[in-house]
DNA sequence: GCAAGTAATGGTCACGTGACCATTTATGCA
DNA sequence: TGCATAAATGGTCACGTGACCATTACTTGC
């Protein structure tokens, strides 16, 4: 594999000459520079990022960690921000913590190692890895979270502005006239420590609802965890009249489990979700959902990890918030009883 | 930020045993293992894997180039490959060449730079970065094709058996009495040079049906092209009595473009998709689907790139085919007036 | 034709590690 | 105790680059 000196050597010139030929061409005159290009064309050289980066200090990459990989939501923030790192010259090293603390922390590990000059962090629930974060952030890695946040977090954020979003949707699902309304799940203080979850309780006594205890159970935000809740939701003596899914994997679930009940959507009971997934508009019927801006944020969150790697942190850390959209196809309606 | 060095000095030993602690620890008395090891701790030692690479000449990442991250079976195989590639202490790189050369070649200037050791690539329709990639194996890398190969690829592959799964997909519909069966999309030697579509019609001649040109239109393989295309076909004359969709995203442009028509599935028009997508089990009807094993796939194909990276390439190109499955939910049945 | 100034070009070294070989220390046995 | 041998430990250098400073070639004006 030829290097620097090799082109140099073939050119006729010095490494520093050959280096300036890719590196500020407009130092040298025209006919070495040409030297230099052809050198540089006929040996197929290929400047080594390693070696720049093992002298420069800061690498060429950044690490994106998020909760995990199949959901449509990181991965359409995964394309994102590949594609905004490497408009820039950056490559992008991708892990899945499974929302697990302690697959997170041997990714970190591995960024770490790898030296990423950047991280954007959806951290996981569960204990935190602050202190090592603390640690990355100490030896120069700018660490950006996203989704999610720890509270206290000493980093900066970008995420969906999940409290308004969760209060429209209440506020919408109320307006409808539905009083017993169901998130899936609840807040849980290590399990699921989450904004959604955590402000849905407001968001009912903002309309004049107090929660139901009995619809308050922390669950994992997967697909079977959501079905198996709804199906205990929907058997209860008084059921709710609305089911309101945090997250587009748990509506997966939660469709599934009131099909499977004989129900009706949203005749029987109205459904409303996070996330525009392709699917919510394939069903019958369409599900109601609040699309979060997700190209927006990555391309947010990019372009703020980028900024602070080349031209240092900012002073006060970043945090973004962005508004979400809820679209309505015709999952929700009154409740039965209501208006009739 | 902390080098060996810096652990020998605390420790009091020489840099070569310090890195032995990490290294080759039964080399050591456990006196001085010890020694080091507190002296790690203490200083939050972590080895810079970017000098090591650089001293090994190979390093501890590995590319991964996909069509398109947004579709679940890329996502499920970035996924897949990520852990299996982190357990053996590497760091994925990931890249979405949104299936155009272009872009790929980018990716792979990126990847190259990089020094990635190993290179898992779907590779772009379009005019072959063959050159770019000979290249790049020259210099060392591993390079292993998944999901596509070029013909008369030097590089081994790990793919799915389309030709077994086309034709049993086929034999299925004919079998159900379908005659006028119509791929999503076409073969197309620049387009879509893919396997599917080259051997559909193959597939039919094994049926003893002959392609019918007026079906046979190449696309992109894109929700939004399947959507425009099945309503081209559904509003001919003669139109199809049975869709075959190649990939799972063109199966929701066609179920899109079916419900947008009035019609039902699968009494007007029977489907069938490749890519177990969870959705398509949500839908109604739910939809037959040809199952790819993708977490298999995904863990045989890390697995080749890492071995051939950590004990040289095998002799012969690999070249592992994996079963498709064919699961029957009811969007195929027979065609209207076959048995009635 | 020459000094002064600018435009080009060159030389050297450190980044942190791992490979390789050299040296010191412990152990076993006569 | 002394010596051979094995077990531990140590020293040095190159990987390819970029930062930094040094030097040489060219222009300009008088």
């Amino acid at each position: 594999m030829p290097n620097i000196l090799d082109v140099a050597k073939r050119a006729g010139v010095s490494p520093t000459t050959a280096k300036r030929a890719i590196q500020e061409p407009r130092l040298l005159r025209p006919a070495t520079l040409a030297r230099v290009q052809r050198a540089i064309e006929e040996l197929g050289y290929e400047p080594d990022q390693l070696a720049g980066s093992l002298r420069r200090v800061r690498t060429r990459t950044v690490g994106l960690m998020v909760g995990n990989i199949i959901e449509p939501f990181f991965a359409a923030l995964i394309r994102t921000v590949a594609h905004e790192v490497r408009a820039r010259g950056y490559a992008l090293m991708v892990a899945d913590s499974e929302y697990d603390s302690g697959l997170e922390l041997e990714n970190l590990r591995m960024f770490s190692g790898q030296r990423v000059s950047g991280l954007l962090l959806r951290s996981a629930f569960g204990s935190p890895n602050l202190e090592y974060l603390k640690q990355m952030q100490k030896r120069g890695t700018y660490i950006l979270q996203i989704d999610h946040f720890y509270p206290g977090s000493p980093f900066g954020y970008v995420m969906l502005d999940a409290q308004g979003c969760v209060f429209e949707g209440v506020r919408y699902l109320r307006d409808l006239g539905h009083c017993r309304i169901a998130s899936l799940g609840a807040y849980h203080p290590t399990l699921t420590p989450d904004e959604r979850s955590r402000v849905f309780p407001l968001a009912l006594n903002a309309v004049g609802l107090s929660p139901n205890p009995t619809y308050q159970r922390a669950i994992p935000r997967s697909e079977e965890a959501a079905y198996a809740l709804t199906l205990e939701l929907l058997r209860l003596d008084e059921p709710p009249t609305a089911l309101f899914s945090l997250t587009g994997t748990e509506a997966a679930g939660a469709f599934r489990a009131v099909r499977e009940l004989g129900l009706r959507i949203p005749e029987d009971v109205s459904l409303l979700t996070f996330d525009n997934y392709s699917w919510t508009s394939l069903v019958t019927p369409p599900l109601d959902v609040i699309e979060q801006p997700v190209e927006t944020m990555g391309r947010a969150a990019a372009r703020v990890v980028l900024a602070a790697v080349e031209e240092g942190p900012p002073p006060e850390p970043v945090r973004l918030l962005f508004p979400g959209r809820l679209i309505k196809r015709g999952s929700c309606a009154p409740p039965r009883g209501v208006w009739s």
